[in-house]
DNA sequence: ATTTATTAATGCGTATTTTGCATTAATGGA
DNA sequence: TCCATTAATGCAAAATACGCATTAATAAAT
């Protein structure tokens, strides 16, 4: 069955006369003549009770005429809705982000997001470092946005944006600029610092200013978690290497120290995902 | 559009193989292709992503498949309902009937309806005499059950049964049987009489009955209802004549005395009206 | 009662669409 | 590297839909 017949069907239900019909729909009376004739054929039943001088509709015919008008609606609606998902305008979107970053670039790629789609629906997950690829390659989240290089198969990857590291001490700590770190200084420091991680590129950085004031750190804590390792600061149990977006959440008692290491944001994809609304963010994030 | 693709759609977003499908669906795999293609370009978006290899749904592809599956079920249920209301075995008819049948003919008549056509809405409606055709014309009736013969142009009308008129008097009233009556025992009485009608062929038939006794009777009451009457007939306010349909109604502290003569039941219809449902009703209360 | 105007149905030739067959081209697995 | 699998495509045939012209029925006008 065509819906285009349903459609006549309905012109003709309302006019009730072929011609005026027929002209309505553009095509000529002949054709509308069959295709309700079809439509009668195709449903066994008659829609149109007429002679050669008037049309009116049977009583299967006005509910027909009642009912697919309103099935007729929704499927326009929901052929429209289809095409906003195939436009990447409409669905759904699973990104996983550090918190270092909650407070900084989020919300920017948040704001571009939403205000270019408005109908997409975001969900926003923390996952564990280790975690992330194993997420992203079972879909469990589409987009990873994270610290750490990856070259894994399968898995695209790309650079967005960068910050430095800041020593994170509380308001009354000795430390108040770079100057003041030495070997010796930060000898007597006790630090708490993001868990240590096999191959985890920022583990490195933080790994390598060290080096470069040869002495290893006195660590007697780790975590993954950045506001733990915050809170933690502020209550004098020890200082933290972290990323200075910290710098933008709101944690009075603390002081940052900018320290001269870079640590490169990127995000992570899966390379044969070819959902629109991935394309669509990706060309939003890379865009400018 | 037509729906058969959509259907072929269904096929193959649940087989996710042409050429399985093709079979399945008894078209061959070219067509099943070239079917998905058009599908695809009326919509203006893509249903499966595929190479040579692997077919796979896009995510409005996913959405689509849900939604037309609910959709296709509900135009099968509204076409199965349509086909039905065709048979007449869906619908509604209103039938207007006298009182004095309520509990002789019409629950026969309603229980064979009910019987052969369960998913029938039937209104029961009581119309005065005088306006019985007026409603059948107007579409506020569809069936009208009456003692009148008519023979109103465009109004159909067939007999479809016939009672007898009887003298209705108190149990403790001096008639007993019909060789009671007389000319003059009858002029002692006081009568309560159905509203005199012109041309009702019912008024007519109980004239002819004074007339048989050559007396003018002393009527003080006049009533359309039945029901009326008889309450009235028991509290002693006088006597009257009914058809003997109503000794089916329960009704304590009267007596009828059968009288030799018959008032036909008829039964009329619009002689346009194509309702499948009417026709199902007519057959069915000429059919034995 | 007869004529006229209106209008849905229909025969027929043409145009369009759909289908099946055979082939092609891409791809994953041996 | 070859082979098996499988979706896409060119082409001709079949099916379907369409428009034009005509027909037949009927309501309104005379």
């Amino acid at each position: 069955m065509d819906l285009q017949r349903i459609k006549y069907f309905l012109a003709l239900a309302e006019q009730l006369h072929y011609w005026k019909t027929a002209e309505k729909v553009n095509i000529t009376q002949s054709a509308l003549t069959r295709q309700i004739q079809s439509l009668e054929n195709e449903l066994g039943l008659q829609l149109f009770e007429r002679n050669k001088r008037n049309v009116k509709l049977t009583p299967a015919g006005k509910f027909l005429r009642e009912k697919w008008e309103v099935e007729l609606n929704e499927l326009e609606y929901i052929h429209q809705f289809a095409k906003q998902i195939h436009l990447g305008e409409r669905g759904t979107i699973t990104i996983a982000h550090p918190d270092s970053i909650s407070a900084s670039i989020m919300p920017d790629i948040l704001a571009k997001i939403t205000q270019a789609f408005p109908q997409l629906q975001i969900k926003l997950v923390q996952v564990l470092y280790e975690n992330q690829l194993d997420f992203l390659k079972n879909y469990k989240i589409d987009l990873a946005i994270t610290r750490d290089i990856t070259s894994e198969q399968g898995v695209k990857s790309k650079k967005i944006y960068h910050d430095h590291l800041a020593l994170v001490v509380p308001l009354e700590h000795a430390f108040k600029n770079f100057e003041d770190l030495s070997k010796e200084s930060l000898k007597a420091q006790k630090f708490i610092l993001p868990t240590k991680d096999e191959g985890s590129s920022y583990s490195e950085i933080i790994q390598s200013l060290f080096k470069s004031y040869d002495f290893v750190p006195d660590v007697y804590l780790h975590s993954e978690f950045g506001s733990t390792i915050i809170a933690l600061v502020r209550k004098g149990l020890g200082i933290a290497i972290l990323p200075d977006s910290y710098m933008h959440h709101q944690s009075p008692g603390l002081r940052f120290i900018p320290l001269p290491f870079k640590t490169d944001i990127l995000i992570n994809w899966r390379a044969d995902d070819h959902n629109p609304v991935l394309a669509n963010i990706l060309k939003l994030v890379f865009g400018d």
